[in-house]
DNA sequence: GTTGTATTCAACCAGTTAGTTGAGAAGGAG
DNA sequence: CTCCTTCTCAACTAACTGGTTGAATACAAC
């Protein structure tokens, strides 16, 4: 895996159980301990995973004495998401635009409008 | 690595070259060739990458003589954006019932609305 | 101080991944 | 038919992952 924050984002959500992990912080933060009670893998594995998530930024721990209480680092979730809606966009777009150009080949075009041409349609 | 589908899109974008081929394939198709050209990887190692990304259902492959034009498949987007939109909100709605209770302990509540309490903010 | 609880560290193992090279397969062009 | 291009399959390797167990740390409670 690469080291940059993006890629350790997406592979730290890549896991289901870790994904599950996110999920239940979503609703409040809990220590290690309690994270693990629901799966049937050691606490070690799950420390593990937490370790991940830590790294990706998704997640921060306090101390309570021995207790390490998970938070969720929600903000992290944006640098994904504009990511993702970067290219989902400029994919959207380019379906419009050639679209566009379909229904000009059909002669769909309203002629009301004689200026308006398609700008860089067929680049 | 997971079999199911948001676990295979999450690590097929857990790699920069790979998000690299998705940002150029939202500009426009490209064969497996094209697609190889910039890195001074094998062309092997591109058809590896295109077919992970494949198989996570995120781009598709049609036939031109010995090409292999390569298509983004941007709808596979909504399914990540909708997990993470679920827990994103969820984690946010919590912060703003933390703050509400955090204002009602200061007494920062507007007397205007005396039967305005929070909904199960406490539970 | 000793015991118990919560968490992490260290070493190890099996399975996967991302890369390599070499050999096809499939199709257009001379 | 032969050659060249484009792409994939197969086998191999090095590095990483997700799990294990056992030991160590840190702290609270008795």
């Amino acid at each position: 895996m690469a080291d940059d924050q993006l890629s350790r984002v997406f592979a730290a959500l890549a896991d289901p159980t870790r994904r599950d992990m996110v999920a239940r912080l979503a609703v409040g933060d809990a220590t290690v301990g309690e994270l693990a009670d629901p799966y049937d893998v050691s606490v070690q594995a799950v420390s593990k995973h937490i370790r991940v998530l830590s790294d990706a930024g998704l997640v921060s721990k306090s101390k309570d004495a021995q207790r390490r209480p998970c938070h969720l680092e929600a903000e992290v979730f944006d640098l994904m998401t504009k990511w993702i809606e970067r290219y989902r966009q400029q994919a959207q777009e380019r379906y419009e635009r050639l679209d566009a150009v379909l229904a000009e080949m059909r002669g769909d075009e309203q002629p009301t409008h004689p200026g308006n041409r398609e700008q860089g349609a067929a680049s």
